[in-house]
DNA sequence: TTGAAAGCGCTAACAC
DNA sequence: GTGTTAGCGCTTTCAA
């Protein structure tokens, strides 16, 4: 038992500095110290200012653990998404973050890697800090997650994703029209032969559902793709420059290959330029997401730009707020590029 | 007044279940609820199977706020850091964040877009929610923010920084010794007419630290930054691309440029590809982080690798536990890739 | 305009 | 093993 001080002594008291300390400082009621530190309710001059240097001079930081508890009503927006070193969550998650430092919330967030299960437990962790709202990705989650975040009672965005049902707020774009999107465009510039680099996609639903849309519209025009190459680990400009290897090694003739994501592409792009590989000529490039990088390599990619800040934006307006449940589909855009 | 239930409806009660509902549907106290829900005490078989049936009826989610106020001990740690999309910070953050839920702790960030009278709001506002631990980056620190650390009570990490005194624990490496290695590096290659590419030195204080070092072993070697340009946004690859085409404008007889990161120096890079440039013969390029973009780019950048998860994961690890006040310098790795 | 007092939902003695 | 009870530090009536 004890407590460390800023020299790494052990002592025995903590700096339980409460209000009713800066109340008997300023010499008035603890509801008083109350009302000037939220703002709220009449307080005179006098009474205000007393408070404010008993705050300054005992040097108080109020506890918002007890203010919560007391009001019943937090300040803390919980965000569960699946990784923050992936560009797009860091984008999502960074205007979110902003967006709610400026409506007075704070963010607390948990990384699921991709995994449900840890996001069933996440969620429920998250829960357990009875936050003002939560904005979790995707829309597919466990009955039980689902269950707990229906039952919450507090206001629930989902993002990234508008391709079914969600609970609450929907904030996102259909990855199927990606996909299918992606495939039109190959078809449109004659591609034939199509390989597919993916991810593991029974881990990332939305990559799957991209390569759903992608699939059925190149059968809609009569054609299919001829081979794919699933990266085993997690995407990887390392990864895509392996995996278009092996592909191209199995499947020499292929026209155009669909990539996952833009790390891939990116990987598939160097692999060709280091291998005298004509892109889009010989071999034509399609990745996903729009990341910055994309325009200023080489050979700007052909790729899929999603609207990852105004996302995290529009859900966390939405999750502070008293608006209906919606769905908001912010779309996406086709940037064509120089791979195909 | 009023909550929202699932289907956007407003009525009027949150599903407020609490451990006393717990306890009557299974017809014990509320101590052994709570006992069987923390695994502390002894319970009997029975008496712990009708808890669990109760709450998995009930849908019973534990308010942590409660608990946290009635222990005072939070499993909170908090961490305050500059940017999320810089992947540097995301690395840190997201194997900090990894090795705490590990520990049975949860994550809460802020993000201060390299601001420092921002860090100093935030921190209080973090230090509100009476952290377990608090994690900021870097060592300078406004006084008001030094002062609330200090008198918080609760553990402090600095992390990414050991060239001044830290207040507890300081994970990282000297950045001065960063800038200086690289300058030796530049010299041992007998480059002369150096110049420097860098971000906004006066908000990002350990980019002012390495290029510090950086001039000051330039100095001892006999030599000087000739020429620089400063990036006046954030840096970016974008950025980095058009500051060095300004920089060689002025310049042109330079033979090496130093850049404060890597995003800037694979922007460079670019420049030089498409511009017939040839790297390293007629200019020497050097970076700083060690992305891992820069081993996959067609010329592998020479840069300086910092050890970024294992701060994250160190200062997580220490902020949790009872050891001492301490400084580890986990180092940095000279890359010498192929652009000097 | 102000203070007293009753909780918020839980944990941690303390009795039994 | 188990229940009772007194807080944790604040907000929020309610009187004054």
């Amino acid at each position: 038992m004890g407590y460390r001080n800023s020299v790494g002594e052990v002592v025995d008291r903590p700096p339980a500095i409460t209000i009713y300390d800066v109340a008997r400082e300023a010499r008035v009621g603890e509801s008083t110290v109350s009302r000037v530190l939220r703002g709220q309710g009449a307080v005179s001059e006098k009474a205000r200012e007393r408070v404010l240097s008993a705050v300054r001079k005992l040097g108080y930081v109020p506890n918002r653990i007890a203010g919560t508890l007391a009001s019943s009503g937090s300040r803390l927006v919980a965000l569960v998404i699946p990784s923050v070193t992936n560009n797009v969550f860091g984008d999502v998650l960074a205007e979110a973050s902003a967006t709610l430092t400026g409506l007075g919330h704070q963010a607390v967030f948990a990384v699921t890697d991709y995994d449900q299960s840890a996001e069933e437990n996440l969620i429920e962790s998250m829960l357990a800090w009875r936050p003002a709202g939560i904005i979790v990705a995707g829309i597919e989650h466990a009955p039980r997650a689902l269950a707990m975040l229906r039952g919450s009672g507090i206001r629930i965005a989902e993002i990234l994703d508008t391709d079914s049902t969600g609970i609450d707020i929907v904030v996102g774009y259909s990855n199927t029209d990606a996909g299918r999107t992606s495939a039109r465009f190959l078809l449109s510039r004659g591609k034939q032969r199509i390989g597919y680099v993916g991810h593991d996609l029974s881990r990332d639903l939305r990559a799957g559902k991209r390569y759903g849309g992608f699939c059925q519209t190149l059968a809609d025009g009569g054609s299919r793709v001829v081979d794919s190459e699933i990266v085993p680990e997690l995407s990887s400009i390392e990864m895509g420059r392996n995996s278009l290897a092996k592909l191209l090694e199995r499947t020499p003739d292929l026209d155009a290959v669909y990539f996952s994501n833009d790390d891939l592409a990116i990987g598939g792009l160097f692999h060709c330029m280091s291998h005298g590989i004509a892109v889009p000529e010989r071999l034509a490039l399609m990745g996903y997401n729009g990341l910055d990088a994309v325009r200023l390599v080489p050979r700007p990619l052909s790729t899929i730009r999603t609207p990852r800040r105004l996302i995290g934006q529009v859900a966390a307006r939405l999750v502070c707020s008293e608006e209906p449940s919606q769905v908001v589909d912010v779309g996406f855009e086709l940037i064509e590029g120089a791979t195909v």
